[in-house]
Order: structure tokens, then C-alpha cells, then sequence
RNA sequence: GGCGGCGUGGCCAAGUGGACUAAGGCGACGGUUUGCAAAACCGUUAUUCAUGGGUUCGAAUCCCAUCGCCGCCUCCA
């Protein structure tokens, strides 16, 4: 059995066919790009990456799209207010594509370290008003849209399938209060394609109607079927854009191509703070660079944004996830631990011989591999695929214990780390780094304390020897005493928890080890 | 007001009619290892799925009711 995926128009799990046997055009709705990304967009970028990457896996051709709108979105509904991005322009003294360009490179920045997939293309809407203004144009001269002092609306009432993917009905949103009348539309539904642009607005093009904008429901419509043609086989974007937003993409689109535009609707649910709804006005708004640098009240550490992804993974991409500083801390564990076998397990394999492979690992694999793609095509149940990982990594550790498994073994193991772990959940890397740049630096710094505990240890001054280690690890430094004797790690976001020991004057732990130090050197002293 | 979702062990979370005396993670506890730790490894940790009814040979899974929580419909992914 193939792929199932949870398609919103029509509420249930289907088997997924794309139009055109092995390729998958794939449309995402992209960031609004006025701020930096946020955990919202971690979810669901991560959720559709997960979508993509597991489409590739089951040997799909996939054209991926997500577009960055740096146009369009106004502050109020019923489209009335002001462009989003023209207002954070202002208080930033920038000019609009300026404020794009720069959120839109933090944007990719923070994805990268998502380890999302970047997207095949990522089109702008500005790039792209002329084929904007062709839509409108053919919608009005199909009679679908009509024009009022300078701004042309769809007329709703004129497309039967309105309502189709939300389950709404025109006569219901007459009765809705909260949505202001704007007296030039013909009905409180219809929604503006293209708006008239006050003189002052500085983010207007010339079009049959005048000077304006486009519409904020236009720019999906266009773009996708520019680049996937006008009928879709995926389109997803997070829920609470259904409605209205993927409504009038539909209206839009099939009005104009009488066509169906999208074959699954895929929509993920949102994220809560603390149980909370993540809202700039409640004080629990947390983006991911302050995620990753723990510069956060809410936040007691920086957290890797490989345990962010892991935690993303672990519950549903339907399911609302909650993030506290207790969920990180928890999925940061579980990831190292991730991490560590599949570091070792590469540490060993050059020193296990043997090019034959163990039938009974063999079959052993075979299993999970299956059990990992049954999750995944039950509409991409990552928190069971995660969970088999878990399970290949109880399997290892024995493994590596018992000095009869041959290399090539091994070697296949991590093969199907890789495989499932890093290139479908992509929270296994495929390689990971022995140094990292500012490392050797801050471990410079601390290499006295090494020479000096080596000391300690062969004199068994152990009280020295963990005094020592205390202070260390209180500056993100983890000392491990294996057989092989000691090395220092640091550990993988030590950087960032080293700086955020210095900023956050959290060094009270080390000074108080020092002081010990001091004491114990003294008493040795004495001693003599 | 309209629409939708959720309530599973200390915490997170999968499971949507029989292989469930319920996966996996975190945490905790015990053990191996260690000078002591860390890491690693082994083991233990829900006869029970918010509550009360019902359907069924059989329910965490379906139906009804009750309580509680959350979200969308407004900018937000």
C-alpha cells in the first residue's frame, strides 16, 4: 500500500496519485516576510519538508514551490487596513523590499537550520504582478469580478463551489458579525483582487483599473499555476489559512481555468506556548533565532535546532503541538541520544572487521525499514517513524558491544540511519563535524584545567580532579573519562551556551567550583 | 454566534472495533561500568485510555450525555 495522506476537501484519508505518474508538484504557502520566522513557521515548514522529503524517498520527482509574499497581506480583514509589511517598513525606516529581502535571507537562514529542504522555487509576489493583473483581467472578463472605483472584487456569489474546502456557506458569512461591511462590495463575502492604491502607499503598479495592489489571495493562485500548472496535485499551508484564504485561492482559479486547482489540500495545525495560543500580544512570542540562542524569558537554555525539528516530529504535523522550555529540554535529550549512537557507531565501524553481512541484522533492518514506511504512508506519522529510530538505536548499542559484528554490519546499520533518519526526517546528519569553528579557541582556554586534572587523577587528588570537571561543565564544556582515557567535548551548541553563560552571568556555578579549586591546591600544599 | 479539534502512565505522545494485559521519547528508580561522575548498556515504571450511560460476542477506538481544555472564523504558519 502507497501513500495516504488526509486531504482537507472532503476531510478523509486518501490514496495518494499524482496527475502525472511520478511527479508531484508540490505548493506550500510561504512566509508573509515582515519578521523572522517564528515557531509557527518551524512547524509547518517542517511538516511539509517532511512531505516532500518522504515523497522523494518513495521515488517521486518532485517540483517543490513555496512562495515569499513581500506584497499584499493588510493588517485588517474585510480588506480594508493598511500592508503589513509597508507598516514594519516604516518603523524600521526601511523601504518595503528592503524589509523583504532582509527577513526573506533570515527566513532561509533559519530553514537551513531546520534542515528543511530548500524549496525548487521561491517565488516572489512582487516578481510577479503583470501574470496578477492578467488574472483579474480574465476573472472580470469572464464575469466572475467587478470592478468599483479602482478596485476589482470576486464576486462569490457567482462560483457555486464557494465554501467547498471549509464547509461554509455564503448565506452563514452574511450572518457573521465580525466581518465589516465594506460598502463597495455587492456581498460582505466577495474578496478584493486587486485594491486601489492611496497616493502615499509606496507599494503600487499600474493596472487597467488605476494605480494599486494585488489582492493578498492572488499571488498563490498565480504562482502555481505559472510554475505547476492549473491543476495542483498537493497544496498545503497551515490550517487557520483554510479560511479564507485557500477558499479564494480555489475560487480564483477555477473560476478562471474551469478546472479543479488542487487534488489534496493539506493543512497543519498550529503551535501553543505554554499551552497558550503564540500571540505577539501575549507575551509569548518566541522566534527561532532566540530559540537557538536561549536569549528567551521563557526559555532556560539555547536548544539545537535539530531537537526543535525532533520535537516538531514527535507529535502528528494535524495535531496543535505545544512548546515549553520542558518539551525542548526532553526532545533535545532524546535527539542526543540519537546523535550519540550514530556517532559511535560510525566511530566503530574501521575497527570491526569483516565484509559479511549478519542475516539476522539483515532481516532485523528489513523490519523496521517496513514498519518506518507504513507509519509515513499512514499520512505521515512521523511520531512512529521517530519511534523506530529509537528502536534501531536499543538495537545498536549491543551490537557495537559485541566484538563478533562485522563491519560490513555495521556499515549497513548506519546505512539505514542515514536513510531514514537524515534523508526522510532529516534528524540524523550525515556527517557530523569534529570541530567547530570557534572551538579549538574556547577550548584553548580551558586547556590548563586539562593538564591540571591529569595531575590531579594520577595523584588521585579526585576532590581537585571533580572540582575541575564541575567548573567545566558549568561552561558547557563535557569532560568524558572512557577507557581510552578523557577528551574534553564541546558540546554541539556549546558555542552558543558558552556566549550565553558570559551574557546571562551564569558563571555563579563556576566560581564556586574555582573556589574549591583553590582550596584543594592550598590543602595539598599544606600537606607537603 | 458559526465551525473544528482534544482529554491515554509523573510529563510528552502513538494507537480510531479483536495480535492492546496500550508503541516510542523524557523523567524517575534499581543494576552493570566508573576512584566518583558523565556517556553507554540491562531492567522496572498504565489490567488501563476525562466521567456516566449505550451499541457489540468484543471498545481507548462507534453512539449519546456531562465535565474540562484548545484552536479557527481577524493579522498570524
Amino acid at each position: 500500500m502507497g501513500l495516504r495522506l488526509h486531504n482537507t476537501l472532503g476531510g478523509k484519508i486518501e490514496e495518494f496519485t499524482p496527475l502525472q505518474e511520478g511527479r508531484v508538484g508540490v505548493y506550500v504557502c510561504g512566509p508573509t516576510v515582515y519578521g523572522h520566522a517564528h515557531l509557527g513557521h518551524a512547524k509547518s515548514y517542517v511538516s511539509f519538508d517532511i512531505l516532500v522529503r518522504y515523497l522523494r524517498y518513495s521515488g517521486f520527482a518532485v517540483t517543490y514551490v513555496q512562495n515569499i509574499t513581500d506584497v499584499g497581506h493588510l493588517t485588517d480583514d474585510a480588506d480594508e487596513g493598511e500592508d503589513k509589511l509597508a507598516i514594519a517598513a516604516r518603523k524600521e525606516h526601511k523601504h518595503p523590499m528592503a524589509l523583504a529581502e532582509y527577513y526573506t535571507a533570515s527566513y532561509f537562514e533559519d530553514m537551513d537550520r531546520l534542515y528543511c529542504v530548500r524549496p525548487d522555487i521561491s517565488p516572489r509576489a512582487t516578481g510577479h504582478i503583470p501574470e496578477q493583473i492578467a488574472l483579474v483581467k480574465m476573472l472580470v472578463e469572464k464575469g466572475f469580478a467587478y470592478e468599483v472605483n479602482g478596485s476589482v472584487y470576486f464576486e462569490v456569489a457567482k462560483f457555486p463551489g464557494y465554501g467547498k474546502l471549509s464547509g461554509r456557506s455564503v448565506d452563514e458569512m452574511q450572518a457573521g458579525a465580525r466581518m465589516e461591511v465594506s460598502a463597495e462590495k455587492k456581498h460582505p463575502a466577495d474578496f478584493a483582487l486587486w485594491k486601489k492604491a492611496e497616493p502615499n502607499h509606496i507599494m503600487q503598479w499600474l493596472s487597467p483599473w488605476g494605480w494599486g495592489y494585488p489582492g493578498w489571495h492572488l499571488e498563490c493562485s498565480v504562482m502555481s499555476m505559472k510554475y505547476l500548472g492549473e491543476t495542483i496535485d498537493i497544496h498545503g499551508g497551515g490550517i487557520e489559512n483554510q479560511f479564507p484564504h485557500h477558499e479564494c485561492e480555489i475560487a480564483q482559479s477555477e473560476a478562471a481555468n474551469g478546472v479543479p486547482f488542487v487534488r489534496y489540500w493539506l493543512h497543519n495545525n498550529m503551535v501553543t506556548v505554554n499551552g497558550r495560543k503564540m500571540g505577539k500580544s501575549l507575551n509569548n512570542f518566541i522566534n527561532l533565532k532566540e530559540l537557538f540562542s536561549g536569549e528567551h524569558d521563557l526559555l532556560s537554555r539555547p536548544y539545537d535546532p535539530l531537537a526543535v525539528r525532533q520535537l516538531i516530529l514527535q507529535s502528528h504535523y494535524r495535531s496543535p503541538i505545544d512548546f515549553s522550555d520542558a518539551a525542548l529540554a526532553a526532545a533535545q535529550s532524546g535527539y542526543d541520544k540519537i546523535t550519540e549512537c550514530v556517532k559511535k557507531l560510525r566511530r566503530r565501524i574501521p575497527q570491526h572487521q569483516g565484509s559479511k553481512i549478519d542475516q539476522n541484522v539483515q532481516q532485523e533492518l528489513d523490519g523496521y525499514k517496513q514498519r518506518f514506511e507504513e507509519a509515513m504512508d499512514n499520512d505521515l506519522n512521523t511520531s512512529v517513524a521517530l519511534s523506530v529510530i529509537f528502536e534501531m538505536v536499543k538495537f545498536t548499542g549491543p551490537l557495537l558491544e559485541d566484538q563478533g559484528t562485522t563491519g560490513a554490519t555495521l556499515s549497513e546499520v548506519e546505512r539505514l540511519f542515514v536513510q531514514l533518519g537524515g534523508d526522510v526526517l532529516g534528524v540524523v546528519q550525515k556527517e557530523y563535524p569534529e570541530t567547530y569553528s570557534d572551538e579549538g579557541e574556547i577550548l584553548s582556554d580551558f586547556h590548563i584545567f586539562d593538564r591540571i586534572r591529569d595531575i590531579a587523577r594520577k595523584n588521585k587528588a579526585y576532590a581537585l580532579a571533580d572540582a575541575l570537571r564541575d567548573y567545566l561543565a558549568a561552561s558547557g564544556i563535557i569532560y568524558k573519562d572512557t577507557h581510552e582515557g578523557g577528551h574534553w567535548e564541546l558540546e554541539e551548541w556549546g558555542k552558543g551556551r558558552y556566549a550565553f553563560l558570559q551574557e546571562k552571568n551564569r558563571g555563579h556555578k563556576a566560581d564556586e567550583a574555582m573556589k574549591r579549586i583553590l582550596l584543594e591546591i592550598e590543602r595539598l600544599f599544606e600537606q607537603k
